[in-house]
RNA sequence: GCGGACGUGGCGGAAUGGUAGACGCUACAGACUUAAAAUCUGUUAUCAGAAAUGGUGUGCGGGUUCGAGUCCCGCCGUCCGCACCA
């Protein structure tokens, strides 16, 4: 009835079309059904989606499909992270308003999103730069504020002096301004904080119940988090009544020390440098270090010497020297240490090089003697000697004996410190969510009342000057304060667009008008069940959204505190890039140059029709007839990839190499548009491409070679669909094929190893090519199209159509398992011979160890490979192998 | 430097300690066709052999085990994250 091909350009539209008509995907309100609250992080409307998109949402459907088939109430929603600054450069580069270009690039990839024929419910679809999200943000902002989570304080933060605008630390490139190129000024601004520190030992104990969560990811966070304990203690200084705070993690080493080091910013070093030149040269040279990872491991330790010295805590008499050092950082502990340089390798490097004791306080072995030799530092477990009332305790034992004198005698006390700063949210830009807040010259900072919120963003807006275009609005900022009514100003910094990402899955599980959510529709669906994205989201993003759910169920507006049961982290999509590689010998004076200058080619621009095997001779001259020059070494610009490729546009002395099969960049050239190959090769295929061959948390290599398979395996599917013969007879084996696949399929699918599922769907295709007409044959067919259903739901649809169903297939349950059938009657049992595969038997599944031992030692080739020799145990394992050892 | 992951055919990759290479891609051969495309059939780790079959084989070297791709120890390599974190 249908031996025609499948046709996408039709079927994907009517499909798609009869979702939305019957509103398939929209979230069931009131059911008895389980939860499933499957969620893809929302995209940044760049104005295109990627295929990096593709695969990640490919991924999340097919599981929110599959819930749906399993009987689950499937929340499965999508939305738009739309603030943020593209937006705002489009207006400088374009002219455009980062409003309207934003919500034009929302409609575009509204439009593709809708062509893969996702199973979303765009009912609840939000954009985060309505006022019908910010303004509740500005609420939920508003109550944190209330809670004491949010505080203003001065901090530093990274000015372009050009472009007179805030940079993140990302966009500081070589102490430079990324877009103006600038030298980055270090500015104080008066900034809005979160306190994320308040929860830093909640949010680190939580990881641990994160158990369907990567480690790895769990470990980035909690390293992120950075919880080190040890002693806060004063050094006197000599002579004085000052001290210098240090931080330590090792205070059983206390009697090893050889000096304190303070940062070249810590206010000591800063007092000290006002009459000291010196200092002052010190200083600077320490700033203008690079922060690379390769400058600061080649970086020598410097010290400057201040010629002051500090008094020993536990030995009023034993004197150290201070010093200024070059590796002390001022952001983390109190910006000093101490020095013991026979238990830390850099004050070890810092030890040798300005000649200071290096005494032992650690003994690894035997040899307690106080001289320490060699360049190492000795970290590791050990007695502690050399260190009076701690000499013979370990190092655990001198430890909490350490402090708890310490805190006795008053000079120090037991510190955690964490590596987790407060989470600083002001940023100097027009496109984010205002920060609710009205300044007073008499009142000081006052929230905005409830009922003048959302404290929207002005349209009229210019971005022709530089800064910010809040602060120069002509009266957007002006407004009276709503405590004393006098004249006031608003505050014209926006938050953190991370803030943004914090709570949009409460907002997606519950849209009340008049509030963010509400609690008990948060109660029904969170946590999610499934959160699935990028792993360069692994910290900021999931620590961000962790502590904002934290803190709201902490002020009492929800009851969950952690929103993402189980999280997946997807690999990229690669592509093979090709590069034009020419070789130049460039002679000046007396110096010559060879020079190898790299272009990047677009696929469809290199013939692959070409090729010759790396390692054969060079040919003089291509197809085209265009000679290679003699000088011209492949081995030079081959980094990887099997073949030379010589197009058609080769030129003398150029080539084209294969490169790396790597993520899609518009400057490499190789970027696959979702767009065009689903004009080519419609949803299904793309989707199928999605998730076959690479497991989904791994980089899946695109290539035409695979869409192509997958466009056959679709057309394959689709003529088994016109083959249901209404035959009567049964096919036992095809039946327990087709139970084997509906179970492998469904754990797989749960697994999330979409691509052993379709791998199983593949075999299951071809034992039915393979089978002849029948009952179950029919059946399997069927069958097959419902397992495929999730991953190629066009398809499927059109086949549930064809055989004259009037449903959608995307109700339809998920097929049956008979239990029964999982087990073959026959097996076939593996035989070896001292471990080494001699033979294969094939006996009823029911047959005893002993049945098995008895055909094993009967096969010819077991008694070949035994000759005779006396066998000394058979080792039987029911349903697998024999292995008779002689 | 610290931490983590990984290493299997020409490629992507399968494999609860139990028959290594499922499935897909590529390539080759054949069928159909005037021809091509599409489709179908077969072969495709490697060495020896006409074949039957046998040997070797999961980065390298050891170990545990009746049996190791899988577990343990030590190397080598690739990728990722963090970092003068006191």
């Amino acid at each position: 009835m249908t031996n025609d091909r499948f046709n996408p350009h039709v079927a994907d539209a009517r499909w798609q079309n009869a979702w939305d008509a019957a509103q398939t995907f929209a979230t069931p309100t009131e059911t008895s059904k389980p939860k499933a609250y499957i969620l893809e992080m929302f995209p940044y409307p760049s104005g295109r989606i990627h295929i990096g998109h593709v695969r990640n949402y490919t991924m999340g459907d097919v599981l929110a499909r599959y819930k749906r088939m399993t009987g689950h109430a499937v929340l499965h929603p999508m939305g738009w992270d739309a603030f943020g600054m593209p937006a705002e450069n489009a207006a400088m580069e374009k002219g455009v308003h980062p409003g309207g270009w934003t919500r034009d690039n929302i409609a575009n990839m509204k439009a593709q999103l809708k062509r893969i024929g996702f199973a979303l419910d765009w009912g609840r679809e939000l954009a985060t730069c309505e006022p019908n999200y910010y303004g509740h943000e500005q609420a939920l902002f508003l109550k944190l504020l209330e809670a004491g989570l949010v505080y203003r304080k001065e901090s530093t933060v990274n000015w372009d002096p050009v472009d007179n605008t805030v940079l993140a630390n990302e966009q500081v490139i070589d102490g430079r301004g990324w877009r103006s190129g600038a030298l980055v000024e270090k500015r104080k601004l008066n900034q809005w904080f979160l306190r994320i520190t308040d929860f830093a030992e909640d949010l680190l104990a939580g990881v641990q119940s994160l158990d369907q969560w990567p480690d790895k990811v769990r470990l980035m966070q909690e390293n992120w988090i950075g919880k080190s304990q040890g002693l806060q203690l004063t050094f006197n200084l000599a002579g004085t009544t000052e001290g210098i705070d240090v931080f330590t993690t090792r205070p059983d080493t206390l009697y090893g020390a050889s000096f304190v080091a303070v940062a070249a910013d810590h206010p000591l070093a800063q007092r000290m440098a006002e009459n000291a030149p010196e200092l002052q040269e010190f200083i600077a040279l320490c700033k203008k270090g690079g922060t690379t990872a390769a400058e600061l491991e080649t970086a020598e330790k410097l010290g400057f010497n201040t010629g002051l010295s500090v008094e020993h805590p536990l030995d009023k008499d034993w004197h150290l020297p201070v010093y200024v050092a070059n590796f002390v950082l001022m952001d983390y502990g109190t910006g000093a240490v101490f020095g013991c340089p026979a238990h830390d390798q850099r004050d070890l490097d810092f030890a040798r090089k300005y000649d200071l004791p290096v005494r032992r306080v650690v003994a690894e072995v035997e040899d307690d003697s106080l001289t320490y030799r060699g360049d190492e530092a000795y970290t590791g477990p050990g007695r502690i000697v050399n260190s009076h009332f701690l000499n013979g305790m370990t190092i655990d034992e001198a430890k909490s004996a350490v402090i708890t004198r310490a805190e006795q005698e008053g000079w120090g006390k037991g510190t955690t410190v964490w590596r987790l700063r407060d989470w600083g949210v002001s940023r100097q830009r027009y496109w984010g969510t205002p920060i609710p807040i009205i300044h007073c010259d008499t009142c000081g900072a006052v929230p905005v009342p409830d009922d003048q919120l959302p404290v929207t963003l002005p349209e009229d807006v210019t971005f022709d000057t530089p800064g910010n275009p809040l602060d120069r609005h002509p009266t957007w900022k002006h407004t009276p304060c709503p405590s004393c009514g006098k004249a006031a100003r608003r505050e014209t910094d926006t938050l953190d667009t991370f803030v943004d990402s914090s709570w949009y899955f409460l907002r997606f599980a519950s849209q009340p008008d008049g509030a963010p959510f509400d609690r008990e529709e948060i109660a029904r669906w969170l946590p999610v069940d499934q959160y699935i994205g990028g792993i360069e989201h692994a910290i900021l993003h999931l620590l961000y959204a962790r502590f904002w759910t934290r803190a709201l169920a902490h002020i009492g507006l929800i009851d969950v505190v952690e929103p993402f049961a189980s999280l997946f982290t997807q690999g990229m999509v690669t592509h093979q890039s090709y590069s034009k590689v020419s070789e130049r010998i460039e002679v000046d004076g007396e110096v010559t140059r060879h020079q190898v200058f790299t272009e990047y080619l677009y696929p469809s621009d290199v013939d692959l029709q070409t090729r010759w095997r790396e390692g054969e001779a060079i040919p003089q001259a291509n197809t085209a007839g265009v000679s290679i020059s003699a000088s011209f070494d492949p081995v030079k610009v081959i980094r990887s990839g099997e073949y030379l490729i010589f197009p058609n546009l080769l030129d003398t002395g150029e080539g084209v190499a294969a490169g790396r099969v790597e993520k899609m960049s518009k400057s490499k050239k190789n970027v696959v548009d979702p767009d065009d190959i689903i004009d080519q090769y419609g949803a299904d295929a793309v989707r199928w491409f999605m998730l076959s061959d690479s497991p989904p948390e791994r980089d899946l290599p695109w290539s035409e070679a695979g869409i192509e398979g997958c466009w056959r395996f679709v057309q394959r599917a689709w003529r088994l669909v016109g083959q249901v013969s209404g035959a009567e007879s049964d096919d036992k084996a095809l039946t327990r094929k087709m139970h084997q696949t509906i179970a492998a399929v469904a754990s797989d699918i749960e697994a999330l190893s979409f691509n052993k599922a379709v791998a199983r769907l593949y075999e299951l295709t071809g034992a039915i090519e393979k089978a002849a007409p029948s009952a179950a044959r029919d059946e399997a067919i069927r069958t097959l199209i419902l397992l495929a259903a999730p991953m190629i739901p066009h398809l499927a649809e059109e086949a549930w159509a064809a055989w004259g169903n009037a449903t959608l297939i995307a109700d339809a349950p998920w097929p049956m398992v008979d239990e029964s059938l999982l087990v073959e009657d026959e097996i076939t049992i593996a035989v070896q011979v001292k471990g080494k595969l001699r033979d294969t038997i094939t006996l009823p599944a029911d047959a005893d160890n002993a049945a098995l031992e008895a055909a094993a030692i009967a096969s010819e080739k077991v008694q070949a490979a035994i000759a005779g020799a006396d066998i000394r145990k058979v080792i039987v394992v029911p349903g697998r192998l024999v292995n008779i050892v002689i």
